[in-house]
RNA sequence: GGGCGUAUAGCUCAGCUGGGAGAGCAUCUGCCUUACAAGCAGAGGGUCAUAGGUUCGAGCCCUGUUACGCCCACCA
């Protein structure tokens, strides 16, 4: 028989298992009407990305489920690709320019500039796919796209297009959030809030008619009083509602604003008073909706102070504030100054302080759009695994405000809007019109901004399938079945994706979401580049395999919950790949090229045998409805127990001398058995470990199909032996208990025994007969006799109580009766709180009155059960004493 | 301010619909037994955070409390 190498070394193979699941094109998943289709769309990883720990767990979660649909039988598509990520990738793409060739995008311009990115895509866009490939992913490579290639581009139109059309995209100049740093507006979803220390600074303004006395109000932010344009109290204050219509002076520039009333203010906050600022922040902004309010900039772009600041012109916005209040101080404006923690908006790429800001931008109109995205999970259309994460998803979306899409940037999807240059038309449409409709001038450009990359992985689960064309892979494919992702981007992405498949394709993009957790540090950190504690997967793959970080990601994890990486517990992942792989090596060492009689095999098995048949068959069951309910931990902690403990650990010791000896006919069957089995285990173990699986799979004999593509193993009803299970168990019972007296007894383990039993009854007997075999191959007892009772049997001996028989070992002379009695005692002491527990539930009436009837019955043969061994027990203790 | 999660063996964590507390690692003992020392066999170790409640029965369900963590929230 061909054979494995000695040592498990993930390197030898991997690579070589992948190009050939790829070349021969197990991946691929068409349009194929005789089968249902299973889809999960791979969330597509920025191409300025690199793959990391959280994509390693994703797409591992994506992969268990396509490998396993597609064994079963399902048309099974994972569609990968990349996102453009604008900001990101320009940021870089910025960099680099300034790194190589000291120029500025605006040096080199729009055109260039997009040459240059395109170029980056092409450079390093590729690199996180090719890293995927060493995790194993089995995605359609054929069906890859990128959010910015034709197709997504001309869906992203389409949409915008439509919802302009619906007027749920509207053009505004509204207060939204700017980052001063990246010189764009971001969306709510983007601005990350931070506690931090700040100041209530206590402004006094004078009374435009009596200038020696002050009104007080307190803000955090002194810089932008350039820019108020009223005060703002509570119609119900009573400190306040004297002044209402009132005038007072801005501060150092002079300027006469109004105390208006207004619903707003928070009269337990601050003074109860609001200085209002419409331009800078979006409270004020309603506020002046509503009273009609002057709009007064004064902070630019680029976070410096504009002409209005005055003398403070050109100043960044916090210089600015400390040089104002050192102004007002000397100028006794100042009533006090007051040490706070306030939340601060923040950037979630550079971290930069947001600066509200008025400005002209697009927007979604979010009300018409939630209402059927929160419908659709209430209806469980879209269902959330674990269910808790529905909270997160309905609390963004009956919160949610009109979505800032427009970004001032240059890499990524043009907003499709024109102005004529001579009339100011705007026209939405897909492509440049050559003529103005209204003045029918040819002067027109297109709108310099570009869309939110979130508009566009939006559409996701329907751009990348064809449409708006209606291809026969939407058709077939759509609505995708899973979206698996962390809970982090749930109200970036799902949110988006799930009204945006219901408004473009009136159904929801995918009818269950999975949703993972973190994977931390070994403290439980997160992992991040300024810690520098991210642990690269690829060094871990070179290191241990695919396969045994596959297993570690899964293992122990609840779904939704964080996980910890930790060094041990990948050394204990490979270790399960090398016993899995040793077992493989012994089992293909015991084949030969001669064919295996199935039908003989099956004719002629023993009990453990059938124990280990009917195992299996169980185990194939229970592992698929794990799966089922996304139980991925569960299903591969039973997977692993099944082939270390069971097959490896009894099953394989089991059939050593069978292997052995000279009857050709039960060799078969032994065979026949091993390999049987094994392929069940292979193949429940594929979609969590495929390279290993895949390898041995090649090995074993008459094997013509890959196993990535082979049929899920079902439950065989020919394939259940109750009785055999519960004699092996027996078996099993007895061997560990001789294997305790053995240890404990400082016996050799190695040293040939004999052993006395007292059968409890004639099935036990004939059991234990039957099986003397298995004792002398897994604990060396070399003959066995039976007792009607102990009287007879020497005193020189060792013994142990289970249920149904006692256990008799000689030790000749070497026994020491203190250990022994001390054994016997610790074991009746166990006994005795089992039965005390037992019969303190017998002996409550309410529980045998109100407890399920077997329940009760269980109870008390066990109770009986334990009696009987305690006496038994108690009976060798006074026996020795004497 | 609102919401969520976690608290179980020395460590990291499982424990699916309530019916005798589990794994991996670590520790102790004995074994290189021709698949595997990345292994085999045996052993020790837990008031399941806390106070109540529901139930015949609670690690699991309900309420309160404490500690830690996370998310959301338009900066007066």
């Amino acid at each position: 028989m061909e054979n494995l190498a000695k040592a498990y070394d993930p390197r030898e193979f991997e690579e070589r298992i992948y190009k050939m699941w790829e070349d021969e094109g197990h991946f691929h998943a068409k349009v194929n009407p005789d089968k249902k289709p299973f889809t999960i769309v791979l969330p597509p990883p920025n191409i300025t990305g690199q793959l990391h720990m959280g994509h390693a767990l994703d797409h591992t979660l994506q992969d268990v489920l396509i490998r396993w649909k597609r064994m079963q039988g399902y048309e099974a598509l994972w569609l990968p690709g990349t996102d453009h990520a604008s900001i990101a990738t320009e940021v870089k793409v910025v960099d680099r320019l300034m790194e190589d060739e000291g120029k500025t995008k605006y040096d080199i311009g729009r055109d260039e500039f997009l040459i240059r990115a395109w170029k980056w895509k092409e450079e390093f866009g590729g690199r996180i796919t090719d890293q995927m490939r060493k995790l194993g992913d089995s995605c359609d490579w054929e069906r890859e796209r990128f959010t910015m290639d034709e197709g997504c581009s001309k869906a992203v139109t389409e949409v915008f297009i439509n919802l302009y059309d619906k007027g749920l995209i509207y053009k505004g100049n509204r207060i939204i959030n700017w980052c001063p740093d990246c010189l764009t507006s971001i969306s709510d979803a983007e601005v990350e809030h931070e506690d931090k220390p700040g100041k209530y600074y206590y402004i006094k303004y004078p009374y435009a008619d009596k200038r020696d006395e002050f009104f007080i109000i307190a803000t955090t932010r002194p810089e932008t009083i350039f820019g108020d344009t009223a005060i703002a109290v509570h119609p119900q204050d009573d400190r306040y509602k004297h002044l209402i219509g009132r005038k007072v002076l801005v501060p150092i520039v002079d300027r006469e604003i109004e105390i208006i009333a207004d619903e707003y203010p928070n009269m337990a906050k601050g003074t109860g008073a609001l200085k209002v600022t419409p331009s800078h922040d979006p409270n004020d902004f309603e506020i002046g909706i509503r009273h009609n309010l002057l709009r007064i900039s004064c902070i630019n772009e680029d976070g410096t102070m504009n002409a209005n600041a005055g003398k403070y012109v050109g100043m960044d916005r916090y210089d600015c504030r400390k040089e104002l209040v050192k102004e007002l101080q000397q100028r006794e404006l100042i009533d006090m100054i007051e040490d706070i923690t306030h939340a601060v908006g923040t950037c979630y790429r550079c971290n930069t302080v947001i600066e509200p800001r008025l400005s002209d931008q697009w927007f979604v109109k979010m009300e018409p759009l939630a209402g059927p995205a929160i419908e659709a999970v209430r209806n469980k259309e879209t269902v959330f695994v674990p269910e808790r994460f529905d909270k997160i998803y309905y609390h963004w979306l009956e919160n949610i405000r009109d979505w800032c899409i427009s970004r001032q940037l240059w890499w990524g999807h043009r907003i499709p809007a024109y102005y004529c240059n001579d009339c100011d038309e705007m026209i939405i449409q897909k492509t440049l019109p050559k003529t103005c409709r209204r003045c029918g001038g040819s002067n027109i450009h297109q709108d310099k901004d570009v869309l939110d990359t979130w508009f566009s992985s939006a559409l996701w689960p329907f751009s990348t399938l064809g449409w708006p064309d209606k291809t026969p892979e939407l058709e077939y494919f759509y609505p995708t079945d899973v979206l698996v992702t962390g809970y982090d981007i749930i109200f970036f992405w799902i949110v988006r994706m799930m009204f945006s498949g219901i408004a473009q394709m009136g159904e929801v993009p995918f009818s269950d979401v999975f949703v993972h957790g973190l994977v931390r540090d070994a403290d439980g950190r997160k992992m991040s580049k300024s810690l520098g504690n991210g642990v690269d997967p690829l060094d871990v793959i070179e290191q241990y395999g695919a396969d045994a970080l596959r297993f570690m990601l899964i293992t122990g994890v609840t779904p939704g919950n964080d996980t910890r990486f930790k060094m041990e517990r990948l050394e204990s992942s490979r270790n399960f790949a090398n016993k899995l792989w040793n077992a493989s090596r012994f089992v293909l060492m015991n084949l030969t090229d001669e064919k295996i009689d199935e039908e003989n095999a099956m004719k002629n098995l023993r009990m453990e045998d059938k124990w280990i048949l009917s195992r299996i068959n169980n185990e194939a069951s229970e592992i698929t409805q794990n799966l089922e309910k996304f139980e991925l931990a569960i299903a591969i902690q039973k997977i692993y127990e099944f082939i270390w403990n069971e097959y490896c650990d009894w099953y394989i010791e089991f059939v050593k001398p069978r292997l052995y000896s000279e009857d050709i006919e039960d060799k078969n069957t032994v065979r026949y058995v091993l390999t049987s089995v094994m392929r069940d285990m292979l193949k429940l173990l594929h979609p969590f470990m495929p390279f290993i699986t895949e390898e041995i799979w090649s090995h074993l004999p008459g094997t013509d199909e890959r196993l990535i593509s082979s049929k899920w193993p079902e439950f065989d009803d020919i394939r259940v032996f109750t009785t055999e299970e519960e004699q092996i168990k027996l078996v099993m019972e007895i061997v560990r208990s001789i294997r305790n007296i053995k240890a404990e007894m400082d016996v050799p383990p190695s040293k040939k025994i004999s052993a006395q039993f007292i059968p409890g009854n004639e099935t036990i007997k004939r059991f234990i007969e039957e099986s003397k075999s298995y004792f002398k191959t897994l604990i060396n007892v070399e003959t066995i006799g039976f007792s009607e009772n102990k009287e007879s049997l020497s005193d020189n001996m060792a013994s142990s109580v289970i249920d149904g028989v006692e256990i008799f070992i000689p030790l000749a002379d070497l026994i020491d009766f203190d250990k022994e009695l001390e054994r016997l005692n610790r074991e009746k002491e166990r006994l005795d709180s089992e039965i005390k527990r037992a019969s303190g539930k017998i002996n409550n009436k309410s529980f045998v009155d109100k407890a399920p009837e077997q329940v009760v019955t269980a109870e008390k043969e066990k109770l009986e059960k334990y009696r009987e061994m305690q006496n038994k027990i108690i009976e060798r203790i006074d026996q020795i004493k004497k």
